[in-house]
DNA sequence: CGTTGTGAAATGATTCACAGCT
DNA sequence: AGCTGTGAATCATTTCACAACG
C-alpha cells in the first residue's frame, strides 16, 4: 500500500541544495553527512533538514548520520533527475547565450535539444554547438524530440507569446526569465527567474540595514 | 510618533511585483486600480494584496481603489527606489555581460558603475559602454564611487572570495548568481537568484504533474 | 453596489523537546 | 556520546468575514 503526501513548497526548494550539497560532499570523498554539518554549510537547522528529509521516508542512521551514496540516489529520483530533461531555449540574445552556455545545467542533467530565436541575424549561427533555429519550426521540433522543458528568455513584450506556443507545442514545464508573469492556466508548470525582481528585494534589505523597519506613521 | 513594525517577507516579494504593474498601468494611461484587478494580472488574492498594502498605511479610497500615482510613489519608497544604486557587476564572463545589457536594471534605478574581471583577456574590453576592469582596482573603485551594491557573477569556486573582497571594501548587498551559499555573516544581505536550482524545482514540479504526488512507501 | 481595511480563524512551516537507536 | 525521527508547540502567513466608506 502507498499514501500521498503533499510536499511543502520550501522543501522542494531545500531538497535542490541538499543534493548540490551531497554531490559536493561525495566528489570530496566524503562517505556521510549528519544534519547538523548539512546544514552549517546550507545555512539551515539540522532539524529542518531531519524533517525534510523525513518525508519522503527514513534513510539516515541514528548515531552515523546520513550515507551519501543512498542520499544522493533518492534526492536524485525525488527531484526527477534520474532522467534527462531534453530543454528548448526560445529568446538566443546575451541572456539566452549565457544560458546555454551555463555549466551548472549540463552538468546536472539537462540537455539543451534546441535553440530558437525570431531575429534573423541569429539565425543560423551557433552557440557552444548549438544552431540557433528559426521560430517557424518552434512547433516540429519540440514535437519531434520531445521536448518537456522550455526556457523563455526573450523580452518581456514577447514572453506571453511564446509561453502559449511552447505550452501548445507540448512543453509542460517554463523556466521565465522575462520580468512578467506568464499564463498557462492548468497546462503546464511555470518557474520564474526574475533578476529586477530580486535586485529590488536586495535593496529593500539593504535600506531596512540602513534606516532600520520601515515607519508606519511619518 | 512612530512605530516599527516588522515586514513579512513574502510581502516584500510581491511589493516589487506591484510596482511593475503599477508602472505598467501608468504607461498605459490608466489612473488607478483596484486590488481585485491587481490581483489577477499577478496571479494573487485581492485580500493579499490588501493586507501587504495596509503595513504601510491606509492609501486605498472604499468603492474605488488604489490612486496609481501615490501608490507608486509610496511603493517606490518603502522599496528603496527613490535613489540611485550604484552597483557593481564581478564577473564579465557571458552572464556578467547579459547582466550588464539587462534592460530591465537599467530602467529601474540600478546604475551599473563598475565592472570587473579576473581574465586578463577581458580586461580593458567594452560592454555597452562599461570597460571591464582588473580585479585590482576593486577596493579603491567600489570605495571612491561609493558603490553599495554588488552582482556576483563568477563560477562557483571563486564566488566567495568576490564576495569577502566586496564586503571589505564597503558593499552593503550581493546578489549572487553562483550556486553556492555566500557567507558574509552579519556584515551585509545577499540575494540569490540560482538558475539551477529554480530549473530542478521545474522538473520537480512537472514530475509531480506527471506521476502524481510523491510515494511515501514504494 | 463595489471596494478598502482589518480583526479573527485557518492554514502552513519551523522549531522544540525528547524517545530511541548505534 | 552522537545522531535520527517525530509528535507537540510555536510562529508566520494567508484567507475569511464583515464593518465602514464613497
Amino acid at each position: 500500500m502507498s499514501s500521498r503526501i503533499p510536499i511543502p513548497f520550501p522543501t522542494v526548494k531545500r531538497l535542490s541544495l541538499y543534493l548540490r550539497e551531497v554531490d559536493r560532499l561525495q566528489a570530496r570523498g566524503d562517505t556521510r553527512v549528519s544534519s547538523r554539518q548539512l546544514g552549517k554549510t546550507l545555512g539551515l537547522t539540522d532539524t529542518q533538514i531531519r524533517k525534510d528529509l523525513s518525508l519522503f521516508g527514513q534513510f539516515g542512521q541514528a548515531g552515523i548520520g546520513y550515507l551519501l551514496t543512498p542520499l544522493g540516489e533518492r534526492l536524485r529520483e525525488i527531484l526527477g533527475k534520474d532522467r534527462v530533461w531534453r530543454t528548448a531555449v526560445v529568446g538566443a540574445g546575451r541572456l539566452g547565450q549565457a544560458i546555454i552556455s551555463y555549466g551548472p545545467f549540463a552538468r546536472e542533467g539537462f540537455q539543451i535539444a534546441a535553440v530558437f530565436d525570431a531575429d534573423p541575424g541569429l539565425v543560423g549561427k551557433t552557440v557552444e554547438g548549438q544552431e540557433i533555429l528559426s521560430m517557424e519550426k518552434l512547433e516540429e521540433i519540440i514535437s519531434d524530440h520531445q521536448i518537456l522543458l522550455g526556457i523563455v528568455s526573450v523580452p518581456q513584450e514577447a514572453a506571453q507569446a511564446v509561453a502559449d506556443r511552447l505550452v501548445d507545442a507540448g512543453v509542460l514545464g517554463l523556466l521565465n526569465f522575462a520580468p512578467t508573469r506568464l499564463d498557462v492556466a492548468d497546462r503546464a508548470s511555470v518557474a520564474s527567474v526574475d533578476f529586477s525582481s530580486r535586485l529590488e528585494r536586495l535593496a529593500f534589505q539593504v535600506s531596512l540595514g540602513l534606516k532600520g523597519m520601515i515607519d508606519v506613521e511619518e
